[in-house]
RNA sequence: GCCGGGGUGGCCGAGCGGUUAGGCGGCGGGCUGCAGACCCGCUGACAUGGGUUCAAAUCCCGUCCCCGGCUCCA
């Protein structure tokens, strides 16, 4: 089986041919380290870090980079605003990024590269546009002159000419052309500088990413990823940097990811739903906000909202509680004909569900694969109390394997689980539910009844079946403090 | 003005020419003292008007809505 990706060069889905055979190499836009990243952010990070784990599954070498952008506008405008510094900020905001992707389980790329590491290299990018005549200065500043680049629009379909009709902002009368872009900045009065052969300034936004990305990656690299907002200008000026300047392919495939909306509008400053990783994690655990980030195809668009996160927590729950089902059936040493089926599913769910990831990353339809081993697993569960050891490991393990690719880890839940289980709590619990089967024995229905209500109500689920009773920690969180938070 | 993406059952969400998507919910049944969890079955859909085809949610044309980019933004 190939792997297709929807080429956002060219708008269609083409086979993904690595350039050196069983290795990629991906660069996916960052943060700019002025605040903590919100969960549109996330939802970039989440999709490319899937994209990640998946192509190591298939066995290739990935080499990941990701930028990290602490020097621009937004930067110098909040240093001015808190009065702290641009290294501060950075030094704050990046660490709280770090932070961040962790909780979602974020695999940290191979190389998070700065912009202000690489000013010197920056440097270099665009005193050789210069000499190639792709750019001019004015001033202090410098500009890439977009009519010298024949293919320019070609990866958002804008045309050079149709750009100046919907200008919504006042052309720089410095520009030869209304679509040049800054390469160059000439520092102004109270902002950061540094010594380049044009004076004091700094580096534009997208002259970073070019640069970097051609320093770890090289001149033509595989994959090039992030929000679909970025694909002009951002994207589009990176091309036209890196392929002015060596005159071959920047990056060979383009993946770009939909937005995500919360309650149905786009996130905001002005609307005030601006919401954050940290905030969203008040109101549901990591793992649920990463399984609803997957839960909708990348290029469809997906909305924040109470509905949606319950939605997102319920499913991940009944594959967590498969899991556990599973855990808990004795073994025993010979196989039976329902083993085999079990097994039998299990593996056919196990190639539905690279079949669904090799179509571009379809998320939605590869949960759905774990949704029928979920289903056999239970359907077994119902069945039998025993099962034979190395068909429980291998359906055991096939399932968290595809969980891991899509970044959620079952093992957390149960090792928290596990800790909370070994402490005297855990005694206190047992003590409870003795109590309470006695009664039940006794048909005291009514306080049985009382017990697992007042058990539901701080947070403990009381569950009976012919096996006895279990119990399990309600990890639910409070939904209802949505709209309080945002 | 120029580019682009959509409208799928009560809800979320795949499919994009012929085969049950999946989950949540609802209804019926099983298990249970009851409840929950789980299992089985059922329910129910392709915005709209034309067209192409043996066959269309899927392709073509028109219409109506929604959303995005062209400006910092994932």
């Amino acid at each position: 089986m190939v792997l297709k990706i929807f080429n956002t060069m060219g708008m269609k889905k083409e086979d993904f041919i690595p350039l050196r055979e069983g290795e990629v190499r991906i660069y996916a836009c960052g943060p700019t380290v002025y605040d903590f990243i919100h969960i549109g952010n996330a939802r970039a990070f989440v999709v490319a870090d899937t994209i990640r784990r998946y192509l190591e599954h298939r066995g290739f070498k990935v080499f990941f980079i990701s930028n990290i952008t602490d020097i621009d506008d937004k930067m110098i405008k909040r240093s001015q605003e808190t009065g702290l510094s641009i290294q501060q900020l950075g030094e704050i905001f990046s660490d709280a990024y770090f932070e961040d992707i962790a909780a979602l389980n974020i695999k940290k790329p191979d190389v998070s590269p700065r912009a202000t590491q690489h000013i010197p290299e920056m440097i270099e990018v665009i005193r050789k546009l210069m000499e190639a005549g792709y750019a001019y200065q004015v001033d202090g500043d410098v500009y890439f002159d977009v009519s010298r680049f024949e293919d320019y629009g070609k990866l958002s379909g804008n045309k050079t000419e149709a750009l100046e009709m919907g200008a919504r902002i006042e052309v720089n009368p410095k520009k030869r052309n209304p679509a040049d872009f800054a390469l160059w900045k000439a520092r102004k009065e109270g902002e950061p500088g540094w010594h380049s052969p044009w004076g004091e300034g700094r580096p534009g936004w997208h002259i970073e990413c070019s640069t970097m990305a051609m320093k770890y990656l090289g001149e033509t690299f595989d994959i090039h990823m992030g929000g679909k907002d970025l694909i002009f200008p951002h994207h589009e000026n990176e091309i036209a940097q890196a392929e002015a300047l060596t005159g071959k392919t920047f990056a060979r495939y383009w993946i770009h990811n939909e937005w995500l909306t919360v309650e149905g509008q786009k996130m905001s400053k002005s609307l005030g739903n601006f919401i954050t990783v940290k905030d969203a994690l008040k109101i549901c655990s990591p793992q649920v906000l990463r399984f609803f980030l997957i839960s909708a195809h990348y290029r469809s668009p997906i909305d924040f909202n109470r509905e949606s996160l319950k939605l997102a927590e319920a499913n991940l729950e009944r594959i967590n509680s498969a899991m556990e089902r599973l855990q808990g059936l004795r073994e025993r040493a010979n196989r039976t004909s329902e083993e085999e089926n079990l097994l039998s599913e299990v593996r056919d769910a196990r190639s539905k569900f690279e079949e669904a990831m090799d179509d571009d990353f379809n998320t939605p339809l590869a949960i759905a694969a774990i949704f029928n081993a979920v289903k056999a697993i239970n359907s077994y569960a119902d069945k039998n109390a025993e099962i034979e050891a190395l068909t429980k490991r291998e359906v055991y393990e096939t399932v968290k394997d595809l969980m891991g690719i899509l970044g959620i880890n079952i093992e957390t839940r149960r090792e928290e689980y596990a800790e909370e289980k070994t402490t005297i709590i855990n005694e206190l619990i047992n003590l409870i539910i003795d109590v309470r089967q006695e009664m039940r024995r006794r048909k005291e229905w009514k306080i049985s009844d009382e017990i697992r209500e007042r058990l539901q109500k701080i947070g403990l689920t009381i569950e009976d079946s012919p096996q006895g009773t279990r119990w399990k920690l309600k990890k639910i969180q409070d939904l209802n403090k949505f709209s309080k938070h945002f």
